[in-house]
This record gives C-alpha cells, structure tokens and sequence, in this order.
DNA sequence: CACAGGATATACT
DNA sequence: GTATATCCTGTGA
C-alpha cells in the first residue's frame, strides 16, 4: 500500500505504473498531476470550502470534485506534517473491466477510455459518491507498482497560475496519455 | 482548429 | 445580486 502520509512531491511520481481499481475496474496509472497547499492553482489554495472539504481530511482519501460542471475529477488526498495536497488522477491505461468501461464510455478505442481526467472517472463510474472515501477499501483497490517504470516530469495541463511548475509526471512513452508531456 | 455545455467558487457592484 | 474563471470533453468545422 502507499504511504500517503507524505509530501505529494513523494507520492505523485511513485503513484505512476500503480494500479488503480473501483469495483475491479481500471488499470495503471500513467499520468498524474501534484497540487500542494502553496499552489494557486490548487482548490485547498483559498482554505478550506464545502467542496474541497475532503482534502482537508486524512490523508490516504479520494476527494472528487465536479469540473466545469460537466465532468468528475478523482484526486488523491496526501499531508505531510499536518499540511494537505492532492494528486489529480489523469490518465489510466486500462487493464480490467474493458467492457463495463467501454459501456460506461460509449465507445471502443482503448486509448480514449480513461485518458483525461473527466474520462477516467466516466470509466470507473467514479461520482460524487466516492468523494471522502478511503483509498485502501472497497469500492477503491490501490496496488502499488510491481515493476519500475520511467517517470518523466512536465508542465501541468488545463491551468492559468503557476504553470512554470513541473509538477505533471507521467510515464515514459505511454500512448494513453491526456496530452503529450511538454516539458515546464 | 473553435466552441458549447453548465456546476461551483470567488470577486466584484 | 451579477460577472468571471475554472485541475475538461465531444462535436463539428
């Protein structure tokens, strides 16, 4: 299991070729982004509001927000020395359940299933339900990664404030990412 | 490539 | 109260 009880610098990196599962769906991780406390563009930035009142909670927890009113967003919880962040879950390259997600998705290329982060959350049926939720029980299964993989770091996607921040991390040649690693 | 879709939060008047 | 921005995606040019 990983230690989440740690800076999101730690985590984010090594969360990349794990396993990610809700109710056995999903697949390996492949693309994630870091937010910590002192970022602007992080929703803990401005404190603590209903909506991200999860991340502000134990670590080792999914916060799951609504973006741009359309789309889920799966982040996982992180703290270090009483100091919260999050990992944006971006792009999964899927393993089980190929069909529920499929049918979850509307559409068969593999490569379009779970590469992004409102995609990867249609996929796994991931709602506002799972907001709050432990990461190390049922409906989530977290397998740590069994084998190294190369891990290259890059700009973050989708953001306006602090863009200089290499805080993307995804693997090394993946052909499920979101969008191309463009370095910061 | 442009742009609609439309929840939630914050910053203004 | 109104305005603006957002950790995005599908569709149609």
């Amino acid at each position: 299991m990983i230690d989440f009880s740690r800076s999101v610098h730690e985590v984010a990196p090594e969360l990349i070729g794990a396993t990610l599962l809700v109710d056995g769906i999903g697949g390996r991780v492949v693309e994630v982004e870091a937010y910590d406390r002192e970022d602007p563009a992080s929703h803990g930035y401005r404190g603590r509001t209903e909506r991200n009142s999860s991340m502000f909670g134990p670590p080792g927890h999914a916060y799951v927000y609504r973006s741009y009113g359309i789309h889920w967003c799966l982040n996982l919880v992180c703290e270090s020395e009483g100091v919260p962040s999050a990992v944006l879950v971006r792009a999964l390259e899927p393993t089980r359940g190929l069909d529920e997600m499929r049918t979850r998705r509307g559409l068969d290329d593999l490569r379009l299933l779970a590469s992004g982060p409102g995609r990867l959350c249609q996929a796994l049926g991931i709602t506002r339900e799972h907001d709050g939720l432990p990461l190390d029980r049922p409906p989530f299964e977290l397998l740590a990664r069994a084998e190294p993989v190369q891990v290259h770091a890059g700009a973050r996607v989708g953001i306006t404030r602090a863009t200089e921040l290499p805080w993307r991390y995804a693997e090394a040649g993946s052909r499920f990412l979101s969008r191309p690693l463009r370095p910061a």
